[in-house]
DNA sequence: CTGCATCCTCTAAGATACTG
DNA sequence: CAGTATCTTAGAGGATGCAG
């Protein structure tokens, strides 16, 4: 699935998923939930197995779609910090809609 | 995304989406969710743009992870129904609160 | 009518190395 | 510390034609 708005016109649900559907923008999405705000360093250690390229692109992306809040400290070395925006926030309830169904459909089949 | 399980060990989320992140997957629970019970070319032109090679597919995939029911008549010409089952019945309330999602972030964007 | 087989394309994802 | 540049690859997605 793409990160890009190729949502068929109009579909709330695809539109929803061109914003999350990457590989990795869930498992970042999800440190960020639990942690509130995380460095760069940080939140690759939290991610398991993901790569700088990844990350940053996941990063980029979610901010770019106002899901998360990038703050730049202009220090020696470097600091930034990541967090859930309210739009991040709002999307929980949803996933734990989703995270209920599948934890249903895991034990069935 | 994949149909595969591909879902990192344990996320429901991710498992989830393994198995509706299909490109056509849920073009196609929407139209069986509207229309309960459909053949195979009604739901072919009820999903705008979709090939008999996606369509077959999808709902193979989706028969074989127990979200649709698949039923054949031995009739000449051939008839196929397929509906949702129980499990795919189950999965509208979540992409209901995923839809909710999205129509806001479409509107703040 | 309801599909399957084949071949092809395109892009998300990953590996590796490098920089301010 | 926080990324970027470049190259490669795997596989989802698609077009077309054939079959029971």
């Amino acid at each position: 699935m793409s990160n890009k708005h190729t949502a068929q016109a109009g579909c709330p649900v695809l539109y929803a998923l061109s914003l999350i559907g990457g590989k990795w923008h869930l498992p970042v999405i999800w440190a960020l939930s639990r942690h509130k705000l995380l460095r760069y360093n940080e939140l690759k250690r939290n991610v398991c197995g993901i790569t700088n390229m990844m990350l940053s692109q996941s990063l980029k992306d979610l901010e770019n779609n106002g899901l998360i809040k990038r703050v730049q400290y202009n220090e020696i070395p470097p600091r930034v910090e990541y967090s859930l925006t309210e739009a991040g926030l709002s999307l929980l309830p949803a996933l734990d809609e989703l995270a209920k169904w599948g934890v249903k459909q895991m034990v069935r089949i």
